[in-house]
DNA sequence: CGTCACATTGATGCCTCTCAAAGCTTGTGG
DNA sequence: CCACAAGCTTTGAGAGGCATCAATGTGACG
């Protein structure tokens, strides 16, 4: 099922399908077709560099939406590559705008923008941190570390080595607590 | 005049004032009391970090809108210290809520957020790079030295001695120019 | 002119990345 | 039921790069 708030949108009106890997969804200069939401999919938005080196402006971890601006654009700013097979809604433009004619979905709406911009400020926030100790203490106490170390590790930018060590760190100072292999928690 | 899509409220619910350099428009857990756009003044949005050092995670450039997730929560998140004195608006909650019976304003008000979560999750993907050569590199070719190298440096994390030094050796490989001092561009 | 913020460059040390390897856990297929 | 693979966890050694400290130059503004 398509996540909050898009499931107060007509579902008859929603495209879904299941993308392979390799699968381009739109490509720069495209005419815009819509937002999407990735279910289970993993999608990259690429764009080419002067250099005509790879520039990847964010990688989709599903389940996000994304493409969202498109609503406003005549055309896509960059490629979207499927990097990992899942299931993708996506969602006409002229879809979302008649949403906009219901406040109850454009409260929900601007709601989950707003929150994406708060936990982007705090990710950010957190990607300040220069030590990589006091950067995963402020993940951890963000409540980052909810999937696996690795995860936690890709998020805020640190090798799963730099960050093994620092939990290891931060264990033995008794600032968290490793009650088992591969968990930790506040004490 | 309060630009778009805020025009679009009842002018009289908006609280108008002239803030001065230092002013402390919220603090971090104060009860919320709606969201800003400020005219002509620079806001820096701010946190104290767990070693007490400041986190800058945002700066408000005129004319834009800031806070908006306040709308959402009980407490604001961070710190909102003016930098350059100028005029500021102050929306109270109740005006937006009342603001998404209006589809005109719904639409335009989700532009400026989905542009907003565009380029946070672009400066996530920049702050991912290890490199300090491409990651200032990434950030030139996003278009965020549009001020000045000190703010980009912050943005980027970077101190704006590594910064300088990415800088000039990007203009030594010939990805960028240097026109003149503190001035680069894309060849 | 004096102050202040930005711009630039140098030297040094530490920290994180990188490469490498081994232990542990889970799941899968024979 | 066992063996093997695959992915996560953990630890080590070395090297390179960025932070740090320090200093000077430059431009804007009052």
């Amino acid at each position: 099922m398509i996540p909050a708030p898009f499931d107060m949108l007509p579902s008859k009106r929603l495209k879904q399908f299941t993308a392979v890997k390799g699968t381009v969804l739109f490509r720069e200069g495209d005419p815009t077709d819509g937002m999407f939401v990735s279910l289970t999919a993993a999608v990259r938005m690429e764009r080419i560099g002067p250099d005509g080196e790879l520039v990847t402006i964010h990688t989709v971890e599903s389940p996000q939406s994304f493409a969202e601006a498109s609503i406003f654009a005549d055309r896509y700013h960059c490629d979207a590559v499927v990097l990992t097979e899942g299931d993708i809604f996506r969602i006409p433009t002229s879809v979302i705008l008649d949403g906009f004619t219901d406040p109850e979905f454009s409260i929900a709406y601007n709601r989950i923008m707003s929150r994406q911009v708060q936990a982007y400020r705090q990710i950010v926030e957190i990607m300040s941190i220069r030590s990589a100790v006091e950067r995963v203490y402020a993940a951890v106490v963000a409540g980052l570390l909810d999937t696996s170390v690795m995860n936690l590790s890709q998020r805020i930018a640190l090798t799963h080595e730099a960050t093994y060590r620092a939990l290891r760190t931060l264990v033995s100072q008794g600032r968290l607590e490793n009650p088992s292999r591969g968990k930790y928690k506040l004490p």
